[in-house]
DNA sequence: TATATTTGCAACCAATCGGTTTCATATTAA
DNA sequence: TTAATATGAAACCGATTGGTTGCAAATATA
């Protein structure tokens, strides 16, 4: 069973959970009213999201908080560090690029 | 079928691909070399990559070369714009933290 | 021209995915 | 205590996934 942030962010509804936890923390028959599909699919997402401990549980009583682990998407963010290099590298390039130009102007 | 860009980067091989051109363009016969399958299914993830825009080809006599589209990598940094933003307050908060005990110290 | 190389596509397959319905369990309210 | 509510787990299902093998087409080389 792969069980990764990345396979966690691949489906849409899940991306929407996260969204929505990310504001406050919501038990699953909340969620469930956000979305077009039965409370328990809601459930199975909300347990993939917790096998890659994107998402922690808190009960109250009868009900579960499932609040965001924000740390969690910092792993997405650390992936994503290498290829922001390039396109801040290209960016600068294009600066130059510019700059040059204003001093040809001159 | 579904194909966006967080489809696309579930799969580890796919990660990994992205990644190696990203430095610089590739034919899929030296991709299938860092991979342990066949060029086919290396191909076959060539081939979701430029469905959905994430990489784009160019012919060089028999060979084609695959090459990164580093603007569509941006979509991931700008989804994950929302949850940087409280990941950043929640570090300001701990910034206020400490420096409100650097007060009470004087 | 004949042969080798590079590639994509089609057909097939087992495993996984995302959904459903049904059921069991735990907690709260009447 | 009984009924209602909130939840997770299991069994099932069709579609999709990631892989394979076999083949056809295009280009380069002998």
């Amino acid at each position: 069973m792969r069980r990764d942030v990345f396979q966690a962010i691949a489906d849409p509804t899940r991306r929407a959970i996260i969204a929505l936890i990310a504001l406050q923390a919501m038990t699953p028959n909340a969620l469930a009213e956000h979305f077009d599909t039965t409370r328990q699919a809601v459930s199975k997402h909300l347990k993939i999201l917790t096998e890659c401990e994107l998402i922690t549980q808190e009960q109250q009583g009868r009900e579960i908080y499932y609040k965001l682990e924000i740390e969690k998407m910092k792993e997405i963010d650390k992936w994503l560090l290498q290829f922001r290099k390039i396109w801040e590298t290209r960016f600068n390039q294009l600066d130059q690029v510019l700059s040059t130009r204003k001093n040809q102007k001159k």
